[in-house]
RNA sequence: GGAGAGAUGGCCGAGUGGUCUAAGGCGCACGCCUGCUAAGCGUGUGUACCCCAAAAGGGUACCGAGGGUUCAAAUCCCUCUCUCUCCGCCA
């Protein structure tokens, strides 16, 4: 959610830059809806002084014993206004509310202006697409002749957008798992968390899913709760209503989780493989940070991500979202994109992002920084480290060998039994 | 699923219709005192929003959430959520 206040006192800029992102805001709704609440909520604030006002005379007066009938009679002309006030001041406040968390995030001012994918700018490479003296097969083929993915069958259990790993194939994903946790908790510092994969309606708004993107995603009717589409969402919302130590922060946390997506409006794309599934593992960071030292902290998760590619020798590249590529919460955001032989293309295995104040001030996430200080919105960020199904993607076709087996990166193999090839 | 108990400020905890403008305690901040420390004494102590050009100041709301009764609700009524105890079921 954008400051109520930035809005009113500096509308023209704000305007300019939320524009960035492309898409239309009525920014008239804004200055309509800002004026009808303020005023009714005037009324109604002036009202309900005069009725405290009342309600006291009266209790004194009936303390002595005297007859308070005529100011009894005007405090119920006055609740009667009240009570007719309130439901057009509800109304008003409530279609301010879904304005204001329909309106997505300002885009930090260092990020680049564009319009699609195409204006990204590309920051840094690292390690070279290797050369294969045979045609580099995809890895839904390298997967099932070697009988370690199983898409047939997933269809016939749940349906298209699934997967069933198997044997050393399944073990290559709960190695990855464990390797990118050991990573991030026992270097980089992270704090190792396993939340719930379901969550209620006001985490979802917290973290900016909801209202505008339920159709995105797998809704349960008993008890109303949302499979989480990745695990920021319950990590960002764990301090959700809180005030948090200044000390304690920067908060880091990482969890492995499953994820789900409705993958609504995306036929077509990907329909094979692992690359778009309606449930996929994923590793995710989270951090909460001062505002001062936020986008320092986006660096070095986006290091935090790249050091698992380094570790799996798997070359990517960094690129900075352009303006009309970022995600609505996100204030700046960086993608990794692995090397995929099989699509001979750079293909989104993580995205880190600084979501700035705007998670925190949905979720209501707050510090001191100092004692007797007001309280300040804390800055979330959320990076994948990494996306496990894409990482078992990448390395498939990496490590393929001409006569259809594949190696096991170095770093996994103490996480495979020390298994060094699937044949 | 059944029965019962509960939810009050940063924390503990009192409070069953009108000075609750929430007692008291702890904690915290500032000051005083004491050669240090400890203790003691005094003062203060939340959040959000609105009015105001700003400051000063003023107002409204907040006792788990939402409704209701009443001139007036932490307090009475209804619904819901969560926590705890017991029973049942269960990986």
């Amino acid at each position: 959610m954008l400051d109520v206040k930035l809005l009113r006192e500096n509308l023209d800029e704000v305007k300019a830059r939320m524009a960035t992102r492309g898409g239309t805001i009525d920014w008239n709704e804004f200055v309509t809806l800002d004026r009808e609440r303020r005023d009714a909520l005037a009324n109604i604030e002036r009202l309900k002084e005069k009725k405290n006002r009342l309600s006291g005379e009266i209790g004194k007066i009936k303390k002595s014993g005297g007859d308070a009938a005529a100011l009894m009679r005007e405090g119920e002309e006055v609740s009667e206004a009240i009570r007719a006030g309130e439901s057009p001041l509800a109304d008003v406040e409530t279609r301010f509310e879904r304005f204001m968390l329909t309106l997505p995030n300002l885009p930090a001012r260092t990020v680049t202006v564009g319009k699609t994918e195409s204006d990204n700018k590309e920051v840094r490479r690292w390690g070279e697409p290797p050369n294969f003296d045979f045609e580099p097969k995809n890895h839904w083929d390298i997967g099932e002749e070697l009988a370690i993915l199983d898409f047939t069958r997933a269809a016939k259990i749940a349906g298209a957008r699934f997967a069933v790993y198997r044997d050393a194939g399944a073990r290559l994903e709960r190695a990855l798992i464990n390797f990118m946790l050991d990573l991030h908790t026992r270097e980089n510092g992270y704090k190792e968390m396993l939340p719930p994969a379901l969550v209620n309606r006001a985490s979802l708004i917290g973290t900016g899913q909801l209202p505008k993107f339920e159709e995105d995603l797998f809704h349960l009717a008993p008890g109303d709760y949302f499979l989480i589409p990745t695990a920021e969402v319950p990590l960002t919302n764990l301090h959700r209503d809180e005030m948090l130590e200044p000390e304690e922060l920067p908060i880091k946390y990482v969890a492995y989780t499953p994820c789900f997506r409705s993958e609504a409006g995306s036929y077509g794309k990907d329909v094979r493989g692992l690359i778009r599934q309606h449930q996929f593992n994923k590793v995710e960071m989270v951090k909460f940070t001062e505002p001062d030292t936020s986008y320092d902290e986006l660096e070095s998760m986006v290091r935090n991500a790249e050091e698992v590619l380094k570790r799996l020798k798997l070359p990517y590249r960094v690129v900075e979202l352009c303006t009309g590529d970022m995600g609505f919460a996100s204030a700046k955001t960086y993608d990794l994109e692995v090397w995929l032989p099989g699509q001979n293309a750079y293909r989104e295995i993580s995205s880190c992002s600084n979501c700035e104040d705007f998670q925190a001030r949905r979720a209501n996430i707050r510090y001191r920084k100092e004692k007797k200080g007001r309280p300040l919105f804390v800055h979330t960020l959320n990076g994948s480290g990494l996306a496990v199904g894409r990482t078992l993607v990448a390395v498939l076709e990496n490590y393929q060998q001409k006569d259809g087996s594949v190696v096991i990166p170095e770093a996994l193999r103490p996480y495979m039994s020390g298994l060094d090839q699937i044949r």
